[in-house]
DNA sequence: CTATAGATAATCT
DNA sequence: GATTATCTATAGG
């Protein structure tokens, strides 16, 4: 199967679906001057319109009006007065559901990537979502940016990984779902 | 190793 | 006015 075409099958599924198989595949920003910075994605969690703990629970705002829209594309947001989280908006337009990128374990531009995560070790530059933002220079201008479009990249894993369920982590609703996957 | 306080401002009620 | 899909430093065991 084509790349791209395995890429949206997994994106068009519910966020649920998408964040256990987006485990092991691989994220890359393009920067300016050539560089790729990113890695194996080890951690997401989904997020859906009838969930408490999404932002698209009470439907369309200014915020998450790209969770709303076509998957594929990234949804960016600002949170605690400082960080930025990134997300891949899931399922079929007008769904309100998304894929939080909680981590990533780092394999391409990590020299740019130790600089803007203050000279930290390899295994703490992209072990949070917003740690992997500032590694990667994500911010709310990358919001609605088209995933396999200039900037941002996204490929198929390239060997199996199990898959473990988790509570998700930093919500006050909704918290029994075992909405987060990491690799085992 | 776990626990917790403080930073800091957009977003929504 | 309250909450927040977090991170870091620091304190204690």
């Amino acid at each position: 199967m084509d790349m791209q075409v395995a890429v949206e099958s997994v994106l068009r599924q519910g966020a649920v679906a998408a964040a256990e198989q987006l485990i092991g595949w691989h994220f890359y920003k393009a920067e300016q001057d050539g560089t790729l910075t990113g890695g194996v994605i080890t951690e997401t969690e989904a997020y859906t319109q009838s969930d408490a703990a999404s932002h698209s629970y009470n439907g369309k705002t200014q915020r998450n009006s790209v969770m709303f829209g076509p998957a594929g594309v990234l949804y960016v947001y600002f949170t605690y007065g400082m960080h930025w989280c990134a997300n891949i908006v899931t399922g079929a337009e007008g769904e309100g559901e998304a894929v939080l990128i909680r981590s990533l374990q780092p394999t391409h531009g990590i020299p740019a990537m130790r600089r803007r995560r203050g000279n930290r070790p390899d295994n703490q530059l992209c072990n949070g979502p917003a740690k992997l933002c500032q590694a990667l220079v994500i911010t709310g201008a990358d919001s609605a940016q088209v995933i396999n479009g200039s900037t941002f990249l996204l490929q198929p894993a390239d060997r199996e990984y199990r898959v473990l369920r988790k509570p998700r982590i930093g919500i006050s609703r909704n918290t029994e779902k075992l909405w987060r996957f990491v690799v085992a």
